[in-house]
DNA sequence: TTTCGAATTGACGTTAACGTCAACGTTAAG
DNA sequence: CTTAACGTTGACGTTAACGTCAATTCGAAA
């Protein structure tokens, strides 16, 4: 029972609610991805850390390498409004939106072939049933 | 000069034209993606070597292991019509389709998310601009 | 107080997808 | 004939993203 009314997580209650190891969790805050507080020894998960983990989790899906989730991360740590900074963060950005745009387009294609091909397969059934081909 | 009209490709020439190294290729056929002919020693591809190829990297593209890619692959070489296989790469194709769809979304999601943080970030400049910080 | 379950920190192992390098064969040009 | 360019087969190296295991430590329950 909490103390406080503040809701945290341990490291396997995290682990188990996004399907993942506790030893990754471990590893994606050697990387610098995670950096929840600690009680005592054990590492104490916030609901910030929990977002910030689902964006991770979700960049993974996408083909993200965990340096590149590591450095879109970065791009919310601006503070510092430099006119510079703010350029390259928003290139970075659009860049990225490209890229997953290209890969829309691969998805969607490759999607399209998939399913020609069950048709291919269907067709190709109906033709050895039509011949009165029971089995191969 | 081609003795035959028959359109082959170096392993350096296909390398080339998608992009990729000679040692790529040729793990791609150590993993069994790929199975050009031979010319003596040396490796000749055809058109269809240029289409596996082509559908290979895409699969990458989208987030297939090279396993994934190959079992897929697989899947053209039905031939025996056995009722059960079709029933089986049917349902194979589906999964895929479905976990492409899946994926599709999370780039959805994350596409709107960074041009969401995009806006942010232009507006925490006008708010700048709008207070006279000329820079942080 | 002992014991148990859950967490921690090293540290080494593993897999995928190539990179890299050595040693060698072939062919066309000078 | 010899050099260069291109290709070949091992075979070992590398990086990323964890898995796995050993040796603790800590708090709560019996």
């Amino acid at each position: 029972m909490p103390r406080d009314a503040v809701i945290t997580y341990s490291i396997k209650e995290l682990a188990n609610d996004f399907m993942v190891t506790a030893r990754t969790l471990r590893h994606y805050e050697e990387q610098g991805l995670l950096s929840p507080g600690r009680q005592g020894q054990n590492r104490i998960y916030t609901v910030k850390d929990r977002a910030r983990l689902s964006w991770i989790l979700r960049g993974k899906r996408v083909g993200f390498s965990l340096t590149e989730i590591g450095d879109m991360l970065d791009l919310y740590n601006l503070g510092d409004g430099r006119e510079t900074q703010v350029a390259v963060t928003k290139k970075l950005c659009r860049d990225r939106v490209d890229a997953l745009q290209r890969q829309m387009k691969d998805i969607r294609d490759t999607i399209e072939e998939l399913e020609g091909f069950c048709e291919e397969v269907d067709s190709l059934v109906k033709k050895k049933n039509g011949e009165w081909i029971i089995e191969g």
